[in-house]
DNA sequence: GACGCGAGGTTTATCGTTAAATCTCGGCGT
DNA sequence: ACGCCGAGATTTAACGATAAACCTCGCGTC
């Protein structure tokens, strides 16, 4: 009677139940579960498993994880879920971590807030691990940041020491992408996205490869030509038709990111230029969907599955029983110009 | 001494903690907490919020769940994180979900198998409620399926009748898209991803609409026009390639998903077709992206927003108390067409 | 015959939090 | 003087699973 009402409560049988009804003791249920066999005979195991299908067990996660302190789990915070790096950055890591039992779980780092809010909290409790992109957050906060839960930073920002950290070489990269163009022939390239400043912001960071470019090829730099805005797609359509519009002379195109890149493609289609025989244009993150863009989009392949690699044994690595001691790592992948159709042929 | 050793081995500091230091007793703590005010002195909340922050307490999320029963999360399960649909709809419902406090958590239903493992499985207990969109899973699989967490499923397989479930109306979405296909003069309609047989798969529906618009038109069909493949922006882009590789002539395609719809489009492109005048396109899904694509990407709207309200609502009311017992219920907002540009005007 | 040993169990004590019941004590009505 | 009240606390008992310690035999050994 009191067992019924507890099971229209709430949840299943639990473990006792099992073990009452297969007339053993909890814990020979949860050694059967847990496959330490060498403890269990033949028959009671036997016996066991049959009761555990006929109640319809399910273990219960919150329970176990109380207990043992693990919950397989791995959280992965994300800016939005829009498609785009992200997205392929958490299927990259999914599928590496599903390798080693563990599941990967995304969530919004809620739209307004900062990052921290996601860590800070307590909701990193829930997680063995945790893959956090630093993007707008606010270094300082990350400072007094302190979960035992092991974290794992992504993103360009300079982060406190004590944290594993990997990141793109969005200089490099950016001087790269910048250098191809102009040795293709570019000599006026509109930088969208751009934002000038001596911060580490991953716009930042990327114009000034693209100002080290120019300075390196002695080209002159045109402010008028560095624009800045979003990295959707709807900021590069709009920042090229403005570009247009103004009347502003460009030969080429380097947007922040693919997805930017895109819309810039778009308009520069609509506007029935010709690429990249009159504009030559180069993104930047290498996503799959650029493959297939009309030209196939050139771009600069910032090491992902390198990071996606190292992002995943580094975490690993302080999931481990005493891994909490080695000290923290900055995992840097090199960059790699992909040139496909969007760029003159060498 | 014993309690650093317990805070080294894993934690922080816990109610039991802080109770110690203020002097007071665990619940009283608990109670601060909790925001019972009636129960505590104004003197001994002040003191214990004190405490509270001295040692940086932070709530164990775990052990909370496991006495309340509460977690505070939605789960969502996607079949990939990239593809478009999925990830705007995971935004919608974070932001709907975020507005009675609670968080929206996306998992991916692992690559291979089929969703129900991310059901059957206790991965579930993790969650006060859990969407699931039911793709490739076998509805055989979901009947057997026997869970206390609150579910909702999303997705156009017929479900078993117990469960709450949101589905878009493709075959009238369809029959809407290439009526307006054929109204504005197209005669030989390529489909992409398309697939007969009775089943009722997304694209079997959607083929349904097809058929069904063509008859009421008495328009032939060809089977030659209907193209099956995946929906992903690359195979929009290859069937187009194969059509007029092979010389099928067509003046208008009706492509599955608004993805793959941008496909058909870059190759259009490429192909020298103009659009709408050579060819005219229309997609599916209302993706935010599709405004953007040149021309902007004709569409069927499926109820958006309205799919993610009614998602959003029969969970929540799941999730009461005693809304266990309402009977389930089945939501299938009205389709719509939106105009733009890859489609003839009136 | 005392002892050790290991296979196959069971008991006990938590993990951290909270619902529910209980205690305490000064004030107040009759 | 006695009972009652209720604000402000405390105590107790879980939630479900499991680590660690502890039983209980039957069997082989010196």
């Amino acid at each position: 009677m009191s067992e019924t009402a507890k099971r229209a409560r709430r949840g299943g049988p639990t473990i006792a139940d099992v073990a009452r009804h297969a007339g053993v003791s909890s814990m020979t249920v949860s050694n059967v579960l847990n496959g330490r066999s060498q403890r269990v005979s033949e028959a009671t195991k036997e016996r066991v498993l049959a009761t555990l299908g006929e109640l319809g067990y399910r273990v219960n996660l919150t329970a176990r994880h109380l207990r043992t302190g693990r919950t397989g789990m791995v959280g992965l915070a994300v800016p939005d879920f829009t498609p785009g790096y992200y997205s392929e950055l958490a299927d990259r890591l999914a599928d590496r971590f599903a390798a080693h039992g563990l599941r990967l779980v995304v969530e919004r780092t809620s739209g307004r807030r900062s990052e921290l809010e996601s860590l800070s909290a307590a909701r990193l409790s829930v997680y063995d691990g945790f893959v956090l992109s630093v993007v707008a957050g606010d270094t300082q906060d990350l400072e007094q940041l302190s979960v035992e839960t092991p974290v794992v930073l992504i993103g360009e920002r300079t982060v406190p020491a004590r944290f594993d950290h990997v990141l793109m070489d969005n200089v490099t990269g950016a001087r790269m992408a910048t250098r191809l163009l102009i040795k293709r022939g570019a000599r006026r390239i509109a930088l969208l996205g751009g934002a000038t400043g001596d911060g580490d912001s991953m716009p930042q960071l990327r114009t000034r490869g693209y100002l080290a470019a120019h300075r390196a090829a002695r080209l002159a730099i045109r402010p008028e030509l560095i624009r800045p805005g979003g990295f959707r797609r709807l900021d590069g359509f709009e920042q090229v038709r403005l570009l247009i519009e103004e009347e502003i002379a460009f030969d080429a195109v380097f947007a922040l990111t693919d997805t930017e890149a895109m819309g810039a493609l778009t308009a520069l289609v609509e506007a029935g230029l010709r690429v990249p025989d009159d504009v030559q244009v180069i993104g930047f993150d290498n996503l799959s969907d650029t493959r297939f863009s009309v030209p196939p989009l050139s771009t600069v392949e910032p090491g992902n599955d390198r990071m996606a690699d190292a992002i995943c044994e580094l975490l690993l690595s302080r999931m481990e029983e005493d891994g909490e001691r080695r000290p923290a790592q900055v995992v840097m992948p090199a960059a790699r110009l992909v040139e496909r159709g969007t760029t003159r042929a060498g």
